[in-house]
DNA sequence: ACCTAATCGGACAAATTTGTCCGATTAGAC
DNA sequence: GTCTAATCGGACAAATTTGTCCGATTAGGT
């Protein structure tokens, strides 16, 4: 469904949402060591976010990421477009690049219909709302 | 979403049902040119269809592949399944392996939400319903 | 000034997915 | 029997995704 890299970007953006609510700042080693994933390729995709001012970072010796718009704002759709792109929202279930309503695939009504709901779904969830079920361990980035 | 083996795959198994409406044996140059897709690599693909039991395949001189049961009964679940396996079905969102209601990931509820409507869409739909769009002329499988 | 701990970026490596090639086998048509 | 057109299977190649390494730069602490 989602790549690798964004699955990574994901947990890393709750995680950095989880732990800024008092607006500190995390550290790519912190990041990667809390959500398992391998540090060099978790600061290629914390490059990719930043780019999109999903975050923000500080180099240097105090230097870490922080949240580049409030948790409440960041909805799940902005960090998947940043790392996927928007094939996952618009794309033909069959990879046509020019399926439409005017000349569908034979899947595209059925299809389309779950993924607008999925994109409604990123759409409107947003880190804050994430980060409060880690907040109070009901979920978990870890296993 | 799907993967490309999985794209061929769906749109062979369309293209097949189509085909052999009137019972007739479809050979692999046939599919491939219809679908516009590599014939060698779609032939490892109808391979696994095979070993699934989803087609039956006849060698020799007017071989070729037919459905292996009827178009009605084979649904869009089970091609999926037989090429992508049933992660897509059951998987989490954010890639653990040991994700469940009893220690669900951030977007767990969420996510398996979607999830299901996809399922319910890839369980509910038939071939022959697919291959019924193509014959009147309403959908397409070439762009 | 120097040390240290952090991000940044480019080049490289490994793994997976996608795609190709070719010889072996099969069976119908003449 | 021979020719031909088809599937079958294994080895290989290309492309993409995932992951690693390392040197450059940055800035705070002493």
């Amino acid at each position: 469904m989602f790549s690798k890299a964004c699955e990574y970007g994901i947990k890393a953006m709750i995680f950095i949402a989880h732990e800024s609510e008092g607006g500190n700042r995390v550290s790519l080693r912190d990041i990667a060591g809390a959500i398992d994933s391998p540090e060099a390729f978790t600061a290629k995709i914390l490059q990719q976010l930043r780019k999109h001012r999903l975050l923000v970072s500080v180099k240097g010796n105090t230097g870490g990421f922080e949240l580049g718009q409030r948790s409440s704002e960041i909805m799940l759709a902005r960090i998947v477009e940043a790392i996927d792109g928007t094939k996952i929202f618009t794309g033909c279930g069959l990879g046509f690049a020019a399926c439409s309503e005017d000349r569908p695939c034979p899947i595209h009504h059925k299809f389309k219909k779950v993924r607008d709901e999925l994109q409604g779904m990123l759409e409107t969830t947003s880190l804050h709302e994430l980060s409060q079920g880690l907040e109070v361990g009901l979920t978990f980035l870890k296993q």
